[in-house]
DNA sequence: TATCAGCACTCCAAGCAGATGAGCGCCAAG
DNA sequence: CTTGGCGCTCATCTGCTTGGAGTGCTGATA
């Protein structure tokens, strides 16, 4: 029996028409089919008799006896891996996607959001974007706010434009002048400093120098400690779900609606692109590599994006495994850099 | 002919029981099936009478020559105005409710959350939330932040518990210091009153004082008046989107996507929603009657939310025509309740 | 030994015919 | 006004047939 280092260079190429061919029209891909391909100048006879060979390897199969043949997650991964020519992202769509960032000036979130929305218009399928992480960013300035029922509304920015708002609870009461001289502490102390180091110093101070402070110093510091301890900032910016209702292959409600809860439920999504955040450049989950079952028939492209060279978030294109991977490759790669660019804070 | 004025006790009794069907198992109701309920006692061959004269009325109509009746939406309409036996709330959904929003105590943008999330679960049907207004919330708290650029983060806390930040553009540039103090003139002079006052208040002091303000003021007021003139916080919290995908009204995926994406619009919805707020008490959308194609297979049954007797969101539920409305309007309507009491900051 | 033409075979998809059954409208009798 | 009965209309389901696409295999050819 061949293994996949037997396979010469007439299989592999037959191998990428026949995915190119079957990312094009959706249909299994028949041996007379491929045979009629320029490039290719094989008998249909002769052809069957590789396209056995790329079954048995578990490239292909056909989902019945006289269909044509489809590739599996392996002849997928194989093409995307080793076979795929990369198309550079055409001139149109580049300038859709720098204009559409540099025009949404305002805010952080909507940057996010457009850079989801146009991802999502520009493949024809759903764009997703990460929030930053919020552990990385520099904090800016920090205000304490009483309410009632000794709760306290916190309000962080980060960066320069991020606010995050929390409410926490006390045993003590804080009247308002102690709160202000608190944040006034922790902003002539902190601000500009990262906020997960901001709250490892915090904890330190806590630990270690409890008895040097006095009571004010401790209540600022345990306020701070619990007011940056989120670890849940876990969310992110999806558009596009409407685009996957096209695609014949979610066509099932069954399927669909899964997909859609998966969408909803977020952490599973956040899980799946957090494994990235490691890798440099653009990753690739074909079909059920992903590990969740609601992405069985999709793929995701992902890649992370940075700020000051410090991968802050993640974004990406969820769509069917049969996608235009040659072009939403490079989509999700310039999207990544030029959304990185535009969150700098210069 | 005759006319709706004519319509006897039995024929709206009829109509009645004949709407409760249809909703019930979402099949066409034929006159062999409604003799045989209990409480009518006639023939097919009456009922079929009977019918006849309901169609001629627009009340109800067959979807082809041998099938049963179906309401048409004037149907449902009467049905809803003046037939409908409203089923009080169960306690265990009530318990599920109160206890619902009792428990998630953290934060505002939590509590819509959860109340959109309950009104889907307990209807199994898509739950909407609209943000409160914040024209009528008062101000608590506001604070400037200078960003670069003559950029200005603008964060003001309304009521107790609800953080907007926006950011503006200014021709001068602004100290730290500057802006502090023209948070601090805003927080003593205009906190507590209604943002939409404070705006009002503030342009005329612009318009009226403007000499006899020190131009620190003039600042103050001028930047006050930019940060608070957003009409845009229009948005909703929707949730159970996925619950639709089970009615098979709404299985064709070319009037879901349409569904979706008036969604995900929100603009469309918001407008509906917003006619509501002047109502008091429940309000129905039947189908076509809300005005929008993607919502001709649904009905939308709302109800405003008050803080201290004064009306500031609605919420509703979203689902297909055929829907229980004798459960979904008290659902609706205890929920509505139970979030204006759970946001009522005391 | 690699390529290829030919053939038998499999299976899906589409179309058609007939059967089934639900439900109506109409009519005439009570 | 109510009711039973009759004939009629459709939609749905089933089984059947046909056409076409595509395969695997075999044996011939260069």
């Amino acid at each position: 029996m061949k293994n996949s280092q037997e396979l010469n260079e007439r299989s592999l190429y037959l191998l990428k028409t026949l995915v190119e061919r079957y990312i094009q029209d959706g249909q299994p891909v028949g041996s007379r089919a491929l045979s009629k391909d320029p490039g290719i100048h094989l008998s249909p006879a002769t052809i069957r008799n590789v396209m056995a060979d790329l079954e048995e390897l578990g490239l292909i199969h056909s989902p019945h006896t006289s269909a044509g043949r489809v590739p599996t997650v392996t002849g997928y991964r194989l093409f995307v891996d080793s076979l795929l020519t990369v198309k550079p992202v055409g001139s149109f769509e580049l300038e859709q996607l720098t204009t559409g960032l540099a025009t949404t000036g305002k805010g952080n979130e909507n940057l996010l959001q457009s850079a989801s929305k146009l991802l999502s218009d520009v493949t024809k399928m759903a764009g997703v974007v990460t929030l930053p992480k919020t552990e990385i960013a520099c904090l800016n300035h920090i205000e304490f706010l009483p309410l009632s029922n000794n709760r306290i509304l916190v309000i962080y920015v980060t960066d320069e434009q991020q606010v995050h708002n929390k409410i926490i609870h006390t045993d003590k009461v804080f009247s308002p002048a102690e709160l202000q001289q608190t944040a006034n502490y922790l902003n002539s102390v902190y601000a500009g400093r990262s906020v997960s180091s901001v709250r490892a110093s915090v904890l330190a101070e806590l630990e270690s120098d409890r008895e040097l402070l006095n009571q004010g110093m401790v209540d600022a510091v345990n306020i701070a400690h619990r007011a940056l301890d989120q670890k849940s900032d876990e969310d992110y910016v999806l558009s596009g779900q409407t685009n996957l209702m096209e695609f014949s292959e979610l066509s099932e409600m069954e399927r669909l609606k899964k997909l859609f809860e998966a969408f909803n439920h977020k952490q599973g999504v956040i899980h799946l692109l957090d494994k990235c955040q490691t890798t440099e450049g653009v990753q690739i989950f074909i079909g059920e590599e992903s590990g969740y079952q609601a992405f069985e028939q999709c793929s995701v492209v992902t890649a992370p994006y940075t700020v000051n060279d410090q991968v802050v978030g993640v974004l990406g294109v969820i769509g069917p495994t049969r996608m235009a991977y040659e072009k939403v490759i490079p989509y999700v790669d310039v999207t990544a850099k030029l959304l990185g660019a535009a969150l700098n804070p210069k």
